[in-house]
DNA sequence: TATATTTTTGTAATGATTACAATTGTGATT
DNA sequence: AATCACAATTGTAATCATTACAAAAATATA
């Protein structure tokens, strides 16, 4: 299910973004994949459909984003930032074997509790590490 | 509240680390000062005591706690370790403003949800963003 | 077409972290 | 106390993701 061009301009237009050739293409891979890529990741991939891209242009691009909370950046490691075109609040899980990351949804209401009154709250992370189901199974031969 | 040296020796010695001066003193600060300090910060701190300490001790020390689990490592910001003396699973709060990391504390069940069957969890980590109580009233001002 | 503005580019700089080999310290044994 | 083995500490250099920046290219506007 190829994401229509006109549905990704007008997201960028939504949040403000001139809706440039590499911008159009990068969201759609952030939405259609949903695998967490990093920097590297979505360069590796902009350059199969054009090669000669720049890479300060997919960190340009995805800092705009960012900025405009067309994204969210995902940090588990320290090495590797991580972006995600879902802005809801949910879990990430990271497989420390195969290195997936999984989203995982829950009750964000659930872990409101009594010690930051007087806090307010724009953002909430929550990321576990483990091992995967996958691999979970694969490890037991 | 001082901290009794034969307790830290105690602490490092059930992990299976070598109490060494260095050590002793870097676990005494991070377990006085729950500030969840970066490198920087404890080198800074040990220069008062022992001033030529080398900064790769100090990254070395925090690394041997991490490997034995005796203090975890906090990645809130993708460019800046943290470490936390305290590793029980609790939530971290970031201030935008002033910076400060503070510890909250939920029920770490609530967020268990039904999408992980079958992965092995061994670290969760939960981190807000915003803006404390103490920036909040300034800013009113 | 000329002009202004934005986007893209490539290189250099930054800065935290790691690698590594040398030096120093510690503890045990003789 | 001298020797030895081993661990801890050190300082420098290398790594690597990210950022800064200024030039070039593309796009929109008049």
């Amino acid at each position: 299910m190829e994401i229509k061009d006109e549905f990704l301009k007008e997201q960028l237009l939504t949040k403000g973004i001139k809706p440039s050739n590499y911008r159009i293409l990068i969201l759609r891979y952030l939405l259609e994949k949903k695998s967490h890529p990093t920097v590297d990741m979505v360069y590796a991939y902009i350059k199969t459909t054009m090669p000669v891209v720049s890479r300060t242009t997919v960190y340009n691009t995805l800092d705009t984003f960012a900025k405009n909370r067309l994204v969210q950046v995902i940090t588990i490691e320290d090495i590797e930032k991580r972006y995600d075109a879902d802005v809801s609040t949910h879990g990430h899980f990271k497989c420390e074997v195969c290195k997936s990351v999984y989203d995982f949804f829950f009750d964000a209401s659930s872990i409101e509790q009594t010690m930051l009154q007087g806090f307010m709250i724009k953002e909430k992370h929550i990321y576990f590490k483990g091992t995967c189901e996958k691999c979970m199974t694969q490890s037991s031969h």
